[in-house]
DNA sequence: AAGATGTAGTCATACGTATCACTAAACGGG
DNA sequence: CCCGTTTAGTGATACGTATGACTACATCTT
């Protein structure tokens, strides 16, 4: 029933004051106190299994050195790499780093912001009310550029010339796009510079989920003149594509190329592998906690924009002639 | 460069005392307060974009109405589910939530209850270090039930029974099983229960991920006595089994039925479809926040076991004679 | 008219920590 | 032997909030 130990209850142990106790444990008692006093100190608050009271420190300090990572939701191997990143750098440099999943859907009482006391935010821009928080220092994952807040951010534009560059150099003439049906700058980028880029002759949008892909995949399948390629904005979706291909009896590759975009776990796992670009999450992260701790020194770090890698891999051939 | 307003600053901005803001605020002003003062108050509040300090109200309350969600990884669909569930519960209650991975390889500065002030903790029992963190009130989920923290668990042995009862109701009599890695009693009871119940005559262990558990089914697929079904600890070794099945020429289902456990997304969107087990994470998440909050509230409460559903898909099928 | 009750607030304080300013003793130099 | 410096600490305070105790005034009750 004994309430938790305060500094002050070691000090009253070790025979000092609660002063010297903070001093030591802060590892700031050099040439202050003396390395035996030190050292019953430690051993008095060992003893009693005291740990210090974080609201008080983070009252005190006027910080917390905390950061929070907001995820549009935890079942997703990308935020998953995206956060070991950003953790392993926060690590280094002393920080802690909570995570939040945060998305449209889910009304929660409080916003992630006023669930823990935190020095700043690094969000993801799919996933809502991003923008409701900007009182606090903030870095957002794939932002439009366009947008005032700090961003770092893939090179979309890039990896989806890359796909449809491919696609083209095996001869496909007539592609389909499937679209995420997810307003967000990453996916409009996708969008367009496939247009620009590839000869897309339809499209159609999706969930980012594998049964409502197959259903968005096999309106466009049924279309007199069938695409020969399918370019998915997302892996998800593009294993949507493969139940389609196969609901119709269709071959991949040969009868039907299929492309994705993220190389998450399911990339491997489906047969053939799939064709994507691989999106360096984790180094997004890294680059995205080290911008924030900047920031939180009162820098301001330049936008950043990494570039991805095509995978090719069993999923795209030439088409049929 | 003004620094954040305090209740005090709003205090001063409606001409009250800092002890009406609160009560205010608070929501307590009933009786206490003029309507006409609640109401200057508060459009003051707004005024000056005034957030209460939340390492103040967490020390003057002495708890924080938060809970922590300690996971093995973020990338996991299935503690997507179970988050989700708790956050459920947790948001009916007024309880905030937050996540941290934490697993044995991860070498973070700090533990994850070290990080934020928090007044509970539910546990993944996968992943390190749940047993250093006693101090504090704590549900952990997929426990060894001989362990003596309160735990909210499947049964995973009746779900295991149902997959034997299954394949050998198939009529298969050689029976391979691909079993995870992971020192823990969720995957320990699992090959028990099957070596009790079907006719298991060979066995390996691979790291949950797809292409070590595809090298360790073919180590089971090569021998001399090929067992005509593999059963999985957990569907993403399933998903190996597959990539095994095909390089080795094998036809799912009719030369090699498979088997997973958890019903993860991978499940439906391998081809044919695993069978496996579904196991009702999002009511694990529920049922194990509401065990803490019982906690929290000086109960006990009872460990709970869930059930789960055996899925029969396409993956499972009688042996070739 | 005088005490009781109600209304609308304010005052003071404590939560546990970190840190600045201070002090008492010991020591060394001239 | 006296003053300046170092050593080894202690005391007091502030961070921002929530709340129990208190007050000043107005309105009933008998």
């Amino acid at each position: 029933m004994s309430k938790r130990p305060t500094s002050r209850d070691v000090a009253r142990a070790a025979g000092v004051s609660q002063s010297t106790v903070s001093l030591v444990l802060a590892g700031k008692s050099e040439g202050r106190v003396k390395p035996e006093t030190g050292q019953a100190v430690r051993e008095a608050a060992r003893r009693l299994g005291y740990r210090p009271n974080l609201a008080a420190r983070n009252l005190r300090l006027g910080r917390t050195r905390t950061v929070l990572l907001v995820v549009p939701t935890l079942a997703s191997p990308f935020f998953g790499a995206v956060y070991t990143g950003a953790a392993r750098v926060a690590g280094e440099r002393g920080f802690g780093i909570i995570v939040h999943p945060w998305n449209d859907d889910a009304v929660p009482a409080r916003s992630p912001v006023d669930i823990e006391a935190i020095d700043g935010v690094l969000a993801s821009s799919l996933g809502g009310g991003v923008t409701g928080m900007s009182e606090v220092p903030l870095v957002v994952l794939d932002n439009d550029p366009a947008d005032p807040a700090p961003a770092v951010n893939f090179d979309v534009a890039g990896g989806m010339r890359a796909i449809a560059g491919h696609l083209t150099g095996l001869g496909h003439r007539r592609i389909g796009h499937l679209a995420a049906a997810v307003d967000a700058w990453t996916f409009r980028v996708r969008g367009e510079v496939l247009a620009e880029e590839a000869p897309v002759v339809c499209r159609a949008t999706s969930a980012i989920e594998v049964t409502a892909a197959r259903t968005a995949a096999l309106t466009l399948l049924n279309r007199p003149d069938r695409p020969s390629a399918l370019v998915c904005d997302d892996d998800l979706i593009a294993a949507g594509a493969y139940k389609a291909a196969r609901a119709l009896g269709l071959d991949v590759p040969h009868d039907l190329s299929i492309t994705g975009f993220d190389d998450i776990l399911v990339a491997t796992a489906l047969e053939p592998e799939l064709t994507t670009i691989r999106l360096p999450a984790e180094e997004l992260g890294a680059r995205a906690m080290t911008a924030l701790l900047e920031r939180l020194d009162g820098h301001a770090p330049p936008d950043v924009s990494l570039p991805g890698e095509l995978m090719i891999r069993g999923s795209t051939a030439p088409p049929r002639p």
